[in-house]
DNA sequence: GTAAACTATCTTGATATCAAGATAGTTTAA
DNA sequence: TTAAACTATCTTGATATCAAGATAGTTTAC
């Protein structure tokens, strides 16, 4: 009986006609995800940053040289608003872990490039996010971690196949 | 090859020992999260609410009769700070789907109680949100649910047993 | 070649959140 | 009984986000 069935039975009580089968998927996948995001939280404050730069150093990072990216392509792959995009950039910026250079492709836009100090920062902090993703995920068993990353890629499909 | 995918193929292109395994339930995790949320999201919407206010609205209705709980209860329920439950009380409060009664109990609090008009959005809102959570799982097949469930029954309990 | 449609980025204004601290009431323990 | 410790809630100030719209550069279609 976690927290999840104390709800579900709460609604059995009050509204019995109500299915709220699907809750019990839908809300463990809730609450989990925020343990998770709560602990993922602390490396990145560990390394002064905020689970929005360090997902914005990270995705230039892996992306290979020369580590830049348009702030268009950002947008794109981290589902946020073209507003939010020029704040998290702004902040960077401030901080001297990227640089906006002139694009040379395109006169409307720039590029966003990871300085050495961004280049520097994002490394160590990676290292410990694995770490930390690692014991995220250390007390299911080896069979329970196959069969959910199956179900996962199924379940991510539907969204995004 | 889902975008989790592309984005572990690029790590370990770009950094190869890094171990990011991982990374694929987690990422997963976020992403069918996200999606999930942006759904339910637009259910909110329709009746006028937030996520946050629909959550306020649910976790006192389904508490049963009196449909009423201390800010204290709500924030601990709710997982948010007090400074957050103390905004959410007064949004509330202005539309006139709760009302701040003196707790009797308690002299240096309130209890936070649902309105008549309140009940009548919180149970239109909450028979189209079951609606919303079931087709937000009816892609998956029914072995593939009852697995899940079973695997996030034991993942929750490492975090909240 | 040029006007219309489109695109990339930034700005503005509104809202939600949190952390830290303030205030006032309650409980405890000598 | 009463001072100290504790608790419930609110306030304040900082930040992050989004939606909508502004600006400036690019592409398309004729």
């Amino acid at each position: 009986m976690d927290k999840v069935d104390t709800i579900i039975k709460q609604w059995n009580q009050e509204k019995p006609d109500l299915d709220v089968s699907a809750m019990a998927i839908i809300g463990r996948f809730k609450r989990i995800n925020q343990h998770m995001s709560v602990e993922m939280g602390k490396t990145f404050t560990k390394h002064d940053l905020s689970a929005a730069s360090f997902d914005m150093l990270a995705t230039l990072r892996r992306s290979g040289p020369t580590h830049a990216l348009s702030p268009n392509e950002l947008m794109n792959t981290m589902m946020v608003t073209s507003g939010t995009m020029t704040n998290r950039i702004d902040q960077l910026c401030k901080s001297e872990l990227v640089e906006r250079l002139k694009n040379p492709n395109d006169g409307r836009g720039f590029i966003i490039s990871l300085t050495q100090k961004g280049f520097t920062v994002i490394d160590a902090a990676i290292a410990d996010h694995v770490a930390t993703q690692d014991q995220l995920t250390e007390g299911l068993s080896t069979e329970d971690k196959h069969a959910l990353n199956s179900i996962l890629t199924r379940y991510l499909k539907i969204f995004e196949g």
